[in-house]
DNA sequence: AAAAATACCGAAACCGGTTTCGAAATGATT
DNA sequence: AATCATTTCGAAACCGGTTTCGGTATTTTT
């Protein structure tokens, strides 16, 4: 019953089988004067628009889009090219993500054109492919590299994209990005004001931007702490489960192991948990463990993963917001946005259980003061 | 200078410039000439064709993809609507279907089309919008409802598509599924071969067959095993965690909770396991716990989560060789695929803590022969 | 009331391809 | 050499829209 009223004037409508030239024809009008009509010509009397748009809502008139866009020469479409999957199937970032954008673009009147990455073929072959045979007008990139093909090959072709992160030729597109340097001194510091002076740290793979930047903001972070850098407690990862394994097993068999660990994502972080549970650490009371991402499930482990999350809503707006920007105006000055993440507490850290927990407090204190001291002297 | 390497004798050919008019021009043929010889035709001499190929490839051209599919009336494009997002922020199966859907399609030149679901609107509108609009030729749709208004709509239309999971006019469609009904009769004979006799079930909304169906076979496994249906041990869930934590805590508090708990999905099942720690039940000694979906990240929790898994990939391509079939003749009998998932034993079950294990099996024993005894009589 | 301005719509080109049909050129047959 | 069959390509219609241009019909101006 509900079904039935729901559109009741127009049961009789198939879709699809109305064309704009049907249209002309009950009208005793050219197809050109119904295509001014319903696209709002001033040249068209207020009589005859009336006419022409009561005929098309009543016989379900809608344009088809292929040929519309073909006439006006673009294709309304963006493409985001997935990356292959076994990379991170623990993350529903990819999806989240997805759907941002594709919620974004429709605002705009823009489709989301998805396309898989064979692995076997170059980076680049995906999206030369699209470029090539004009299915889209734009490019949603994201997890870029420092060196990114993908960007220098869009940039060489002067075709529009935004990125999700930066890279080494961020100053010549548009790009969006979470500061992942500073989201790792904020958690950095919050480790630091608990107490612990050993923090290891896992990092990604060193052709992701991000990572690098995190274990930036790492390091900055120990350094205006006045804490000695440890070449042996930052080690590389893959933002897997298991490069998060590998590398707590490399820290946590150290003879004097990290009272708390950082990690470059989530799914990393997951490992080192695993790894630390096997190695008989408890968390958090024997080691401290945040990651970064903020999924979901991170909250029904145990103990619940602290981590540094943003809005991947957001993120997908803002790209959008950039590459529509660039689509319609594509000589303006590249511009970027940086947003933060912020420190989700969930309990996966908390102080060190050592004994020398004042000791330390006042160690770091006295070196806090001595290193200002200095700082006179230089000025 | 590798990229330079890559493609040496074009580096001259900007993408999208050249249209199959530029071709016939400078070969001196008309473009209907170029179209048949590029595609095959018979009527074109070895010798013209070879002339076409070879200029075709030189200047780099690649037909307009828009224009093609206008003139041969056909999208190529397959649309996948997303349900709303907050659903199931914890699943890791959208990406990874996407994925496998997209680079299934991909094989046959087919598109896919990612849109995203408004919450605020109707379910069936995006349906509505990109058959109206004919932006694609058929539908991929997933997580289907008993009773559900897409399959609805688009039955009425006659526009193909194919689902992933029955429905309650599954006789009239194409679709693909797991059969969820074995796998949780395996899981249920797996915990009562463990020695489980009072079970726990959380299952998933009224309206999501499938969860009815995994229901079912946790029914159906009982009764063969000639244990007592307890309806206060059947909670319903949402497939969400939190879902997860209110029907474990409805379990736990009874006064003879169940030993073991069977989730309708892998976030329902992290649910119980933080609900049933903070209710001080040890997993797996004094509560088996297990899912469905066999998420990555349950590998990395602890226990491990046992879970029923199958290969999202294959679900992918099975479904789109369903649709391109359908695609290709309209007037074929529907089929269907039903593939099955396999129990992962991953640690998160065990045999009860309770001491009357013995007597269990024993009465299990008694109850078996009994009943075949009674049905003796029924013949 | 005639001239000028304006409103309104038809005709046709165009977007970039595909496909049908017929004609010219070539080859085979008698 | 004349006739017929084949091969090969050009011409044109078509897919379903958009947009430009020019010509009536109508209104406004003088």
């Amino acid at each position: 019953m509900n079904d039935v009223k729901a559109r009741p004037e127009m049961e009789w409508v198939k879709s699809g089988e109305v064309r704009i030239s049907d249209l002309a024809a009950e009208l005793g009008l050219t197809k050109g004067t119904v295509s001014r009509a319903l696209n709002g010509y001033e040249d068209i009397s207020k009589k005859t628009r009336k006419r022409v748009m009561e005929a098309a809502t009543k016989r379900g008139y809608v344009p088809t889009t292929q040929a519309r866009r073909l006439a006006m020469g673009l294709t309304e479409t963006i493409g985001l090219v997935l990356p292959p999957m076994p990379s991170q199937p623990v993350n529903t970032f990819v999806s989240e993500f997805i759907n941002s954008v594709s919620a974004a673009l429709h605002l705009h009147g823009y489709d989301l054109l998805v396309h898989s990455a064979n692995s076997e073929e170059s980076e680049v072959e995906p999206y030369r492919r699209l470029v090539q045979s004009r299915k889209v007008d734009g490019f949603i990139i994201f997890r870029t590299n420092e060196k990114d093909p993908r960007v220098n090959y869009l940039l060489n072709e002067g075709f529009p994209f935004v990125t999700h992160g930066r890279t080494a030729r961020m100053a010549e597109h548009d790009w969006f990005d979470i500061d992942g340097e500073k989201a790792f001194r904020d958690a950095t510091s919050h480790l630091i004001k608990l107490g612990h002076q050993r923090i290891g740290f896992v990092g990604g793979g060193k052709e992701f931007f991000s990572a690098q930047l995190r274990l930036k903001g790492f390091r900055t972070m120990l350094e205006e702490s006045c804490l000695e850098k440890v070449p042996s407690l930052e080690q590389p990862g893959d933002l897997t489960g298991q490069g998060g394994e590998i590398a707590a097993q490399n820290l946590l068999k150290q003879t004097r192991p990290p009272t708390a660990i950082l990690c470059a994502n989530d799914a990393t972080a997951l490992g080192v948990m695993k790894a630390a549970r096997e190695l008989g650490f408890n968390i958090p009371e024997e080691l401290s463990v945040i990651g970064y991402d903020g999924i979901a499930l991170g909250a029904y482990i145990d103990p619940p993963l602290t981590t540094l999350t943003f809005s991947i809503e957001e993120s997908g707006k803002e790209m959008v917001n950039l590459l529509m920007r660039r689509l319609k105006n594509p000589d303006l000055p590249v511009i970027s946005k940086l947003a933060s993440a912020i420190l989700k507490l969930r309990g996966s850290e908390g102080p060190p259980s050592s004994i020398q927990n004042k000791n330390m407090e006042n160690c770091l204190l006295i070196r806090k003061i001595f290193r200002q001291f200095i700082s006179l002297f230089d000025q």
